[in-house]
DNA sequence: CATAGGATCGCCT
DNA sequence: GGCGATCCTATGT
């Protein structure tokens, strides 16, 4: 159960990162709970040439500064004023990249994050959604934004979990029509299991 | 200072 | 399938 190294988010292509993502495990400690969840979704951003991006054309604001940072970090930020969503910084300083995690399994602590839900969802639902697998391992953009993945608040380890390379679906991003001819780039990882 | 809009979700019909 | 929630960020005056 090893966190991933600084040599695995010190990479350049942000695409097989987010494809690498796949099966490993997203792990959260609040108030001294932890919870963990194998990620199964997930969409590469691939920095200041993607219309996605909110770093396109090099754009540096209070917000994006993160990702042009230091890889192995959180960016977390509110969508529609409700929702935080959870990335990782990926390849080197003045490069950002970033990797969104857009669902998970859950596989340790499970009442808790099923209590942060307050959802009736079999266990499989209850986080395969950027928003709901925040909420569920209790990630805030108030507190979990520009956080070191090696410390111990949020981190990811690798479990061995193999993933057959046929169940996982590859396609363009969600919600991100705004992109222009990039919103069809196949950057999105999908695992059915 | 004012305003528009968002890498979503859950509830309603 | 449609829509409202909800508040921060970025931009423009």
């Amino acid at each position: 159960m090893k966190k991933l190294p600084i040599s695995f988010y010190d990479r350049e292509d942000v695409v097989l990162i987010a494809q690498e993502l796949i099966g490993k495990v997203l792990c959260t400690k609040v108030n001294d709970v932890i919870t963990k969840g194998i990620i199964t979704e997930t969409e590469a951003y691939a920095g200041v040439l993607d219309k996605a991006s909110h770093a396109f054309g090099g754009k540096r604001t209070g917000r994006t500064e993160i990702m042009f940072g230091k890889p192995g970090i959180s960016y977390v930020y509110l969508c529609y004023g409700v929702h935080s969503l959870f990335n990782v910084v990926t390849n080197k300083e003045n490069i950002p990249h970033a990797v969104l995690i857009r669902g998970i399994h859950p596989i340790e602590g499970v009442e808790t994050m099923l209590s942060r839900r307050k959802s009736k969802e079999p266990l499989y639902k209850i986080a395969d959604g950027p928003g709901k697998l925040s909420k569920a391992l209790g990630i805030e953009f108030r507190q979990h934004n520009n956080l070191d993945l090696l410390e111990d608040e949020i981190w990811i380890e690798d479990h061995s979990i193999s993933v057959n390379p046929k169940e996982v679906l590859i396609g363009p991003r969600i919600g991100v029509g705004y992109a222009g001819e990039d919103a069809l780039l196949p950057y999105r990882f999908l695992w059915n299991r």
